[in-house]
RNA sequence: GCGGGAAUUGCCAAGUCUGGUUAAAGGCGCUGGACUUAGAAUCCAGUCUCAUAGGAGUUCGGGAGUUCAAAUCUCCCUUCCCGCACCA
């Protein structure tokens, strides 16, 4: 016998693989309805792999081979998002080059994913601080450049102090840095941005077209912010400008009782210089510009604001509106200010309230009448416009498209569409990423590098001192001749957001070589879209919003068809681990006090509670141990089974033990000889048989849904009744058959063990080319599903009376079958339920069968019982008779099960009282 | 505050769309048994309550309803998680 050892097996299949780059794809340009694009998100090499990985990859993988199984030409390849500032934070603090580091990073990873079993096409392979790949990042900005989609302007913009680098708003959450967690700063200064808002309607579109979670898109759209509204002109007054604010409650126009400006709006400077509210504004400027922009936006935050001394005419009634400022207008969003109508929003409510401005209503509620002296806060639903001259009486909806309508008469306004979404701010201050290709001139300007100096490469002589960006510290690299006058001009040392690297990588994977262009088209055509996407919620919306308007824009300058770059999309679950908790502080214990029983702060008993695993908690489980002391294939069992792709998935040590048992069980099952063999086909290899063919056909349906989970439960069930076959003793070439199916069936889960067993049952070539099996629908009949319960029920009774009586010794066992007319009763019964519900009644149309009016008394009973719950009776695809032998056909596993005698009888052969008991599919038991 | 998701028998978790075959799959854990010198492994059985004949009772966060029939449909409530947040 065999001994299952998974480290030889994986190794000899990973080498096998490789040698014969079975893995390795062309496009096939005839097969263009047959090709699938399975990708994870694109992972950031660091040196360990971690069970968030080896999740992310064992479901990829999984569903790969499925595919290529089913016949598909799959593309499913790996690369590296290798710019970042890990690289750079090393150099750092330990002196080490980013270059070498990344390099040997991702030669690490790759070593450990390779343990995996991974069946990626390695020949594709990219990493972004490769020049070959970065090159492409600079000509996608320079064909921005030209097209006016990449800009440079001034502006506040978010600063991580950590990360010593500005960041996108997508990069921002909740005020703080993505990756740090530290609270972001604003800061003035002039950086690039790629017009993401011209794809704004386009982006919330194509989110009808994509098979994304709701989450997700919901996710995005909420991102994108898109609201109908209307810009509306208010005359400065004494001054010719206008300030255009948008609003979406044009409505409440007759109620505005006042203006805010953000502090920072260049007017303000102006109007208050020279007057008496200049050194109150200075005061309060500097107050407000100490908050950051998320501190000024918290809900609990004072309101806080000034008059300036200077008035806005309200365009509808030219009615005097003071302006003030306000720590709550935000610059940068709309024209940063605001018309304040204190009646009917909250906020402008409590402001005015605050500095004593008026409150006029002007939309009256349907039921009852607000007056403003004892308004304790805004109303804000709808009701009928008041106070507001020719729109009076109208409903406050209508009257929004109304007002605006005006307005354009008068040339005052207009309706419009605002999104929330900003433009995506790319330039960072860091070394480790891809240079901008910008050149500035004195006497030129701005000037792009030329298409043929790219790529612009990162220079090697640059200090990393932890203090602004080492780009600037090298004196090859930001002096150089302007492109066009040739005269000296200055690099630009900013480098490139990292998310650009990833927001086309999935192309260039189709074309990982290409020389002229990003890639070529009619590949990108082929290949794309990717099929399945897999990876974390973390990126909703920043990398998976930024690739999609990559590939908006690489569409419109004709690098492909492509509109959208993911159709399906699968966000995996975290992995948990149960951790110690004190359920007092509410908080989890830091990795140092994680063995204590007790809080150290107070002293109450820890808890067990699952958490998200974590370094700094010390809650981690290193998957490459794990595959030391299991083998590849129980790994990813484990985490496949664990939990279904989508939720979160909870570590526990007894699961791996229950995978890697399992997978040498199934290796037994399969390798061990089998004792009994028969030559003649019965009732017991028909059954198996049915129950393979339901389990084909449930683990391909799971399966195309990825419900990997699902799948493998199916798998567990059928080899579970594989082993009771085994021992019963087989049928050899249906065992044969169960044997090649279910190895074909666990291949996508433990593609090591199964191709070893496939070569053992002496199949040429690889399991992993091998097609998926199929199922026989003509093997699924309501019959033999209807045998295989009741089968399984009459066991499940024999036990279940057995435990009741408490008999462990028993001598006989009877099976005794309904007679024939219960059979007809039954089926009668259940037509007449159709017709009739009166208990009464229908024992009275039964009765007028002579036969039945002996059995009036079981007859009643059973009436009563199908009444009350009707779908308990099934009309049997069975006569008496056939069940009668089939019960004499499975009478020797009875045998077998229970070692006594069996007696099969038919009711009237019965003297037992309890016969009568006997229904259809459900026989009557006696054991003695 | 707005929006989304969730709550199932010790734990994890199916089932909910499409009501009935559901006291509710499967796994873990636990209990008993077989095997064994013992343990491990393996196998069998049990695991809501009661029950010496397959029964009965009470269950799917709480409450109300629809139905012959509800974990599943409707309404209300509670709790938890997540996203956005003075968005003009």
């Amino acid at each position: 016998m065999v001994e299952y050892d998974p480290h030889i097996i994986e190794k000899k299949w990973q080498e096998n693989w490789e040698k014969s780059k079975i893995f390795e794809v062309k496009e096939d340009l005839t097969k263009k309805n047959l090709k699938y694009y399975v990708l994870e998100m694109y992972p950031y090499p660091s040196s360990e792999l971690h069970m968030g990985h080896l999740r992310n990859y064992s479901i990829g993988d999984a569903f790969a081979r499925y595919k290529r199984m089913c016949g598909f030409n799959v593309l499913y390849p790996m690369g590296y998002d290798s710019f970042g500032l890990p690289a750079e934070n090393a150099a750092i603090d330990h002196g080490v080059d980013p270059r070498k580091w990344t390099n040997s990073n991702i030669n690490a990873i790759q070593q450990q994913q390779k343990r995996i079993g991974l069946s990626y096409d390695w020949t594709r392979m990219i990493y972004s601080h490769d020049p070959n790949y970065f090159k492409w990042d600079q000509w996608f900005f320079l064909k921005m450049f030209e097209k006016g989609l990449a800009y440079r302007e001034n502006s506040y913009v978010n600063w991580c102090p950590d990360c010593v680098t500005v960041l996108a708003n997508e990069q921002v959450q909740g005020g703080k840095c993505w990756r740090c967690n530290t609270d972001v700063e604003q800061k003035f200064l002039t950086q690039w941005f790629l017009k993401i808002r011209v794809y704004a309607e386009e982006l919330l579109e194509g989110l009808n077209i994509v098979d994304w979670p709701e989450k997700v898109k919901l996710m995005q759209s909420n991102w994108i912010g898109k609201s109908e509204g209307s810009i509306i002109k208010f005359p400065i007054e004494g001054e010719e400008r206008t300030i255009d604010i948008f609003t979406t409650r044009a409505d409440t126009l007759f109620g505005a009782t006042f203006m805010v400006f953000a502090p920072e709006h260049p007017w303000i400077r102006e109007w208050v210089e020279n007057t008496n509210y200049f050194k109150e504004f200075e005061q309060f400027y500097a107050e407000v510009v100490k908050q950051n922009k998320f501190e000024r936006t918290d809900l609990d935050i004072e309101k806080k604001g000034m008059f300036i001394g200077k008035y806005a005419i309200n365009p509808i009634n030219n009615e005097k509106l003071p302006i003030y400022i306000g720590n709550f207008v935000i610059y940068e969003y709309g024209a940063g200010a605001v018309m304040a109508v204190p009646a009917h929003d909250q906020r402008d409510f409590e402001f005015a309230k605050e500095y004593n401005i008026p409150i006029k209503i002007v939309i009256q509620p349907y039921d009852y009448i607000l007056n403003p002296e004892k308004m304790t806060r805004a109303y804000v639903s709808d009701g009928i416009l008041f106070n507001s001259g020719e729109f009076n009486g109208m409903e406050n909806r209508n009257a929004i498209n109304a007002i605006t309508e005006k307005l354009e008469q008068l040339e005052m306004g207009f309706a419009t569409i605002n999104y929330k979404l900003r433009d995506w701010l790319i330039s960072r201050q860091r070394y480790w990423g891809c240079p901008i290709p910008i050149i500035y001139c004195e006497s030129c300007g701005t000037v792009p590098v030329a298409y043929e100096d790219l790529p612009v490469k990162l220079p090697k002589d640059v200090k990393f001192t932890g203090k602004g960006n080492p780009l600037k510290t090298s004196k090859i690299y930001a002096n150089v001749n302007c492109p066009k006058c040739n005269k000296p001009a200055k690099r630009e040392t900013d480098t490139m957001d990292t998310f650009i690297d990833s927001s086309w990588y999935f192309f260039r994977y189709c074309d990982p070589e290409s020389k002229d262009l990003p890639y070529r088209k009619n590949l990108v055509d082929y290949w794309g879209n990717v099929d399945q996407y897999i990876g974390g919620i973390e990126h909703a919306v920043m990398h998976l919003l930024y690739a999609r308007f990559f590939t908006k824009v690489a569409r419109d300058l004709n690098l492909h068809s492509l509109d959208e770059p993911f159709q399906r999309l699968l966000t995996q679950g975290m992995i948990n681990k149960a951790h110690a908790y004190c359920p007092m502080c509410e908080a989890f214990a830091m990795k140092a006090d994680m063995h204590n029983k007790e809080c150290k702060r107070c002293g109450t008993k820890y808890i067990l509670k699952s958490v998200k695993m974590s370094k700094s908690l010390g809650n981690t489980v290193d998957p490459i141990s794990i595959m030391d002391n299991y083998g590849a294939d129980a790994a990813r069992f484990f985490i496949l089974f664990g939990a279904s792709p989508k939720s979160g998935l909870e570590w526990s040590d007894e699961g791996v033990d229950f995978a890697f048992k399992f997978i040498k069980k199934f290796f037994t099952l399969i390798c061990e000889p089998v004792d009994k063999i028969r030559k003649e086909r019965n009732i017991r290899d028909i059954l198996i048989e049915y129950y393979l063919n339901r389990t084909i056909k449930s683990v391909t349906e799971s399966l195309d849904k990825i419900a990997i989970r699902d799948s493998i439960n199916e798998i567990i069930q059928f080899i579970s009744e594989l082993n009771k076959y085994k021992l019963e003793g087989v049928n050899k070439k249906i065992f044969e058959i169960c044997k090649e199916k279910i190895v074909l069936l666990l291949h996508p889960i433990t593609p090591h063990i199964s191709e070893e067993i496939w070569e053992t049952l002496g199949n040429q070539g690889f399991l992993s080319l091998a097609p998926w099996p199929s199922y026989n629908e003509n093997v699924l009949t309501v019959e033999n599903d209807y045998k295989w319960k009741l089968l399984n029920n009459t066991m499940d009774s024999v036990n279940n009376i057995l435990h009741i009586i408490k008999i462990t010794d028993i001598k006989e066992l009877s099976i005794i079958v309904a007679e024939d007319w219960k059979y007809n009763l039954v089926s009668d019964l259940l037509e007449l339920v159709e017709i009739m519900e009166d208990h009464k009644q229908i024992i009275k149309e039964v009765m007028k069968n002579d036969y039945y009016k002996k059995n009036s008394k079981f007859i009643s009973q059973i009436v009563g019982n199908l009444l009350k719950n009707r779908g308990k009776y099934v009309r049997s695809p069975l006569t008496a008779d056939e069940e009668y032998l089939f019960f004499t056909e499975i009478k020797s596993l009875f045998e077998k099960k229970y070692l006594c005698t069996i007696n099969i009888l038919y009711e009237r052969d019965s003297h037992e009282k309890k016969a009568i008991q006997a229904l259809p599919g459900r026989p009557a038991i006696i054991l003695k």
